[in-house]
RNA sequence: GGCGACGUCGCCAAGUGGUAAGGCAGGGGCCUGCAAAGCCCUUAUCCCCGGUUCGAAUCCGGGCGUCGCCUCCA
């Protein structure tokens, strides 16, 4: 069994070996931190947080590196406009970068560069690369030389003179070729600027990733990931300067996630279609998130829509619905006896869990196929239900060990995907204070306490129901369905739980 | 103009040579006092045309359509 990916730069699915065994050195473009990031950053980040929990999962020691750029364009354009420090704006985001991650629960880099700290690492590349003659000075600005490096274009498929062809790229005389890049940036007044061999600047967006990813994992590293936007000029620029710097090869494995659209079209702030991942994160658990996305394949196109997001939350309530039918009927057991499970039926289950594993591993190591994966999972979920729905767990709670297994078979797998079932649903119910009135109301209940006050009328129903009293039954039911909770009758009795609108 | 991707059930989406996963929605049934949840059954021959093959959604050619990149972009 061995792992499958698709690398860009040989645009066919390859085995994956890596540089050395057991180990993956990893390297994912980070941030630009000037905003919140949207949904579809969130994609690309979710996208490699997957591929490094499974590649753990397969047993690798995956050292995994992503940078934040925190000097740029883009930061210093919006300090400008609110004048304040691009370092102020630039820590702002930071922050918020890393706890919008850790609200999707995207597991934090094994290391995790500035841009900003890594300074000297970058200028001493550009001496090497000066020294090579793969770069010039103009004025206190530092050059790649595109023509220098015969490579140039083999990532995203294009040559030096198709390029050229096309029409908008810059003008600048002061460049040897158009498609020449800034290595390095001479300071304008007003601007974050560090000092170098060619006087006061800033080093140029491409050249960090090279450096960062060489000081912490090495020439020829295993995979490098990013959004397909990146492919060109990004990526194409950091394989010219790092194998013209080395001349070693770059990177063994390039992987590319696909773009999300929001409402069928590119999410721009002029169509009102630009969502933040903060946003969408306030009104649906992460794992309801992270599953929309993981139903879908990391390279395909992506359309994210409030739409989708309510079905992936009936998706996510269906993965957890035996973990949660499990629990309750360990603490609830049934009043009635259930038919008792056949021998036949017992290796069902087992078997169930077991095809679910290997189906789920299969999927995965074909490139990482997701969707594949939970359809894997929704079998299992399925297996599950319909044993407990038909035999519960057993006089003596005997089938409980085999359940267990099952249910911790899917929430392992779960927890591979980065989908927990336990952190985003909390179970455990919290009555408004409403529910005093309704008590008091329905149930003749003269207390102050939330609880004892739904105990009070979960029984003034049961009793209704005994007396066949369906009006006053129902009028519980009701009365707590308005109040955003869901009655289910279960073989061991009523169930509440809470379901926020929608 | 150049480079590339995609077109599978009402919607979303796996599947890249051996006879169509899964989710959502819909229909029927079981269970329920009625519900809810669950279970069972149920809906496609894969954009069109041609070719290769014993056999193609899967390979090749052509057509139609959608989209991305080529400029900062995850």
């Amino acid at each position: 069994m061995t792992i499958r990916v698709h690398n860009t730069l040989t645009r066919t699915k390859e085995e994956f070996v890596t540089r050395e065994p057991g180990v993956v050195a990893m390297y994912v473009c980070g941030p630009t931190v000037y905003n919140h990031i949207h949904i579809g950053n969130a994609r690309t980040f979710l996208t490699f947080d997957v591929i490094r929990r499974y590649l753990t999962f397969r047993g690798y020691d995956v050292r995994f590196v992503q940078n934040i750029t925190d000097v740029d364009d883009k930061i210093i354009a919006r300090a400008a406009e609110e004048d304040r420090a691009p370092a102020e704006v630039a820590a702002e985001y930071t922050l918020a970068f890393r706890q919008a991650m850790s609200a999707l629960h995207v597991e934090r880099p094994t290391v995790a560069p500035k841009a900003t700290e890594t300074i000297p690492e970058m200028i001493a590349m550009i001496e090497r690369l000066i020294e090579r003659e793969h770069a010039y000075v103009v004025d206190g600005d530092v050059y790649f030389s595109v023509r220098s490096f015969p490579g140039y274009g083999k990532l995203s498929g294009r040559n030096v003179d198709d390029l050229e062809s096309g029409a908008r790229v810059d003008v600048d005389d002061r460049k040897r070729d158009p498609l020449d890049f800034a290595l390095w940036k001479a300071a304008k007044p007003g601007e974050p600027h560090w000092p170098s061999p060619w006087g006061e600047g800033r080093p140029g967006w491409h050249l960090e990733c090279s450096v960062m990813s060489e000081a912490e994992l090495g020439v020829t590293f295993d995979i490098h990931g990013g959004a397909s936007d990146l492919i060109f000029p990004h990526h194409e620029n950091e394989i010219a300067q790092s194998e013209a710097a080395t001349g070693q090869p770059f990177v063994r494995y390039w992987l590319h996630g696909g773009l999300l659209q929001v409402n069928a079209e590119k999410m721009s702030k002029s169509l009102g279609n630009f969502m933040l991942l903060k946003d969408v994160l306030e009104h649906y658990p992460a794992a309801v998130v992270r599953l929309l996305m993981l139903q879908t394949h990391y390279r395909s196109p992506l359309d994210f829509s409030t739409d989708r997001l309510d079905e992936a939350s009936r998706a996510y309530d269906r993965l957890v619905t035996p973990v949660r039918n499990l629990a309750w009927a360990k603490r609830n057991p049934p009043a009635r006896d259930l038919e008792p499970a056949s021998d036949r039926a017992l290796e069902t289950l087992d078997i169930a869990g077991d095809a679910a594993r290997e189906a789920f591993v299969e999927a995965m190591d074909d490139d990482f196929n997701t969707a594949g994966a939970l359809a894997a999972l929704f079998d299992l979920v399925r297996v599950v239900n319909a044993f407990l729905e038909r035999h519960g767990i057993g006089q003596s709670a005997r089938y409980v060990a085999r359940l267990d297994a099952a249910v911790a078979t899917l929430t392992g797998l779960l927890d591979v995907l980065g989908v927990s079932v336990e952190a985003d649903a909390p179970l455990q119910e919290e009555y408004p204070s409403a529910v005093i009135d309704l008590a008091r109301q329905l149930a003749g209940y003269e207390g102050t306490d939330t609880r004892a006050a739904a105990e009070a009328l979960l029984a003034a129903r049961a009793a209704a129901r005994t007396e066949r009293n369906w009006a006053a039954a129902d009028a519980v039911r009701d009365g707590l369905t308005g109040l955003g909770f869901v009655i289910e009758d279960t073989p061991s009795g009523a169930r509440v739980t809470f379901r926020p609108a929608g």
